[in-house]
Parts: structure tokens; sequence; C-alpha cells
DNA sequence: TGCATTTGACCTGA
DNA sequence: TCAGGTCAAATGCA
């Protein structure tokens, strides 16, 4: 089996277990916080293995080589106090550049990070800035991430992880799965409609207001987009991510602010797989069930 | 006042 | 020796 399609069974594997325990959360308990983080673990999951289907070859081998460049370290049993043994994982998001992003301020994926650096790097015209799980010392969370921007594009975002999160991600900010939603919300804040004064966005209540919102599929999908801007098929992709009901919803001043320039199609073999579209459809599924249940 | 960011210095591996 | 990664004091912000 090939390597990348043994790391997205295993996203896929990772999704399943937290849709289960999500699942038994509903049934036995009433802890909404735990199950928000859930439902945030489950899309983030979905959200890697929908980008391991869809990067293009270059990337597939850059992305193999180094793990196979951690395999071997790791096979030698090499322990060095750089970080180059642990389990390192690459995505290029694409962003809408507001003001934040511009002042370098870490891309946000759900989780709270500390920024703790910043270097120029050799060879490269964007700095490249360093964070790190903001509960690293309260929860011994040793999660760390590199973010640089492309210097071809710079809309794209290169942003590796290294590490896994063991905090519990309880912070609220922590807790949404927005995928650098947030620049987006400020600009979309200009088109909606105004909203009653108690259900404005407050920090503490993000992830209500990602799921709530009847756009919200559209905001988390069109910030994230995938490296391979040579495949335009954009109906095809759009459709297995967004129910027909559902673009047709959509006004069309919001989804000429940018959605559909910025949502890239998947590769033709993640198209026409069976396989793909059922991980969409499931992907579908799951944020149905979060605004549906957040909003019973 | 507490927390986040910035930034120059320092450390480490290649 | 140099590039990349981290530290920590200074600074900014709410």
């Amino acid at each position: 089996m090939m390597m990348e399609e043994k790391l997205v069974i295993n996203e896929l594997e990772q999704g399943r277990e937290l849709a289960k325990r999500l699942m038994s959360n509903l049934k036995h308990t009433s802890s909404i916080e735990s199950s928000k983080t859930l439902i945030s673990e489950i899309l983030r999951i979905y959200q890697n293995a929908i980008f391991m289907l869809s990067v293009n070859e270059d990337d597939k081998n850059i992305i193999l080589k180094r793990t196979r460049e951690i395999d071997n370290k790791d096979s030698k049993n090499v322990s060095k106090k750089r970080k180059i043994s642990e389990e390192k994982k690459t995505e290029k998001v694409k962003v809408f550049v507001g003001a934040g992003q511009e002042k370098g301020s870490s891309i946000d994926d759900g989780w709270c990070w500390r920024k703790y650096g910043q270097k120029e790097i050799h060879g490269s015209i964007n700095p490249r800035g360093y964070f790190r799980c903001t509960h690293r010392f309260t929860q011994n969370c040793l999660a760390v991430k590199q973010v640089q921007k492309s210097d071809t594009d710079p809309t794209i975002f290169e942003v590796k992880y290294l590490g896994e999160h063991t905090c519990n991600n309880s912070s609220p900010k922590t807790t949404t799965t927005k995928f650098s939603v947030s620049m987006l919300e400020e600009e979309n804040r200009a088109h909606v409609t105004e909203q009653p004064e108690d259900i404005k966005p407050k920090k503490t209540e993000e992830v209500m207001i990602s799921l709530e919102d009847l756009e919200d599929k559209k905001n988390i999908f069109r910030t994230f987009s995938f490296s391979n801007h040579e495949i335009e098929n954009v109906g095809g992709w759009k459709s297995n991510i967004f129910p027909e009901t559902l673009m047709e919803n959509l006004s069309p001043a919001t989804s000429g602010s940018g959605i559909t320039s910025e949502i890239v199609a998947a590769p033709a073999s993640v198209e026409n797989s069976e396989t793909a579209d059922s991980y969409f459809s499931s992907l579908d599924n799951i944020i149905d069930f979060g605004q549906d249940w957040l909003w019973s």
C-alpha cells in the first residue's frame, strides 16, 4: 500500500474513533464542551485526510521523503535536541490575506498557539514563524508548528506541525474548527445582515457562532484549500463537499466574495473515487450533525 | 495587570 | 561556520 494511503487511512481511522466517542458522549453524558471538542477534532482529521488525497505529486513526494527521513532517523535511534525525529506533518493552507495575517499572526487551525519566535530563512523572502501550544506549560503539550508564507503565492502558507497535541484543547478558542476563518469573518461582517447584540461573536462562543452559521461549511472550506491549482474542476469538487441544496442557498453576494475562486478542485483521481466520495459524504454528515445538534 | 508578540541573542546540528 | 530553532527580555495590547 502506498505510504500516503496509509496516512490517509490512519487519519480516517482516528476520525472514526472520535466519532464513536462523540456518539457515546451524546448518549451517556451531557458534556457539551467535550462533544464540541470531539467535533473539532473529527473535522480536523477529515481535513487532513482530504488534503492528503488532494496534494499534487510533487507535494506528495516531499511529504513522503520527509516521512522516510524521519523513519530512518527513528530506526537509527538518533536522539537530537532539534526536533528532527518528531512526527512532522506539512500542510499548505491558502488563506485570505488580511491585516492580521500580514502581521504574521498564526493561522487559526482550531488550536491555541503562542508565537515564540520568527526567523528569516536563507533563500526565502518571507520569515518563518514559530508557534507552540498555549498549553505547553500548563498541560505539558509539546505540539509545535511553523508557519511560512509561500514566496511564490502570498496567499499560501506552509504549515509544519511537529508533535501531537496532548492538551485537552479546553481553551474556548481551541474548540473552533475554523481553519483561518477569522480574517474572512472580518470581511464577511460587512455583508452579513445585522444580528442581535446578544449573539454577536464573543471569544468564548466562537464554536457556537462557527457551527451555527448556515454558511459554516462554506467558511471552513473556502479558507482551507489545496495546493493543486492546476485542476479546476470546481463543480465536481464542490458538489462533493457541499450538498446541492446548500449551494443553492448560498447568496450571490457571499458566493461572489471569494468562495468559488478559493476552493480548488481535488485531483481527478480523488473526484472519481467512490471511496473518496463516501468520505466526503461522511464529512457532510458530520458537519450536518454538528449543526443540528448545536441548534437543538 | 496579565497575556501575547516581537526581536536580538544564544544554542545546536550539519 | 552557518542556518535553523529556541529563549527570554522588552514591548504592546486589552
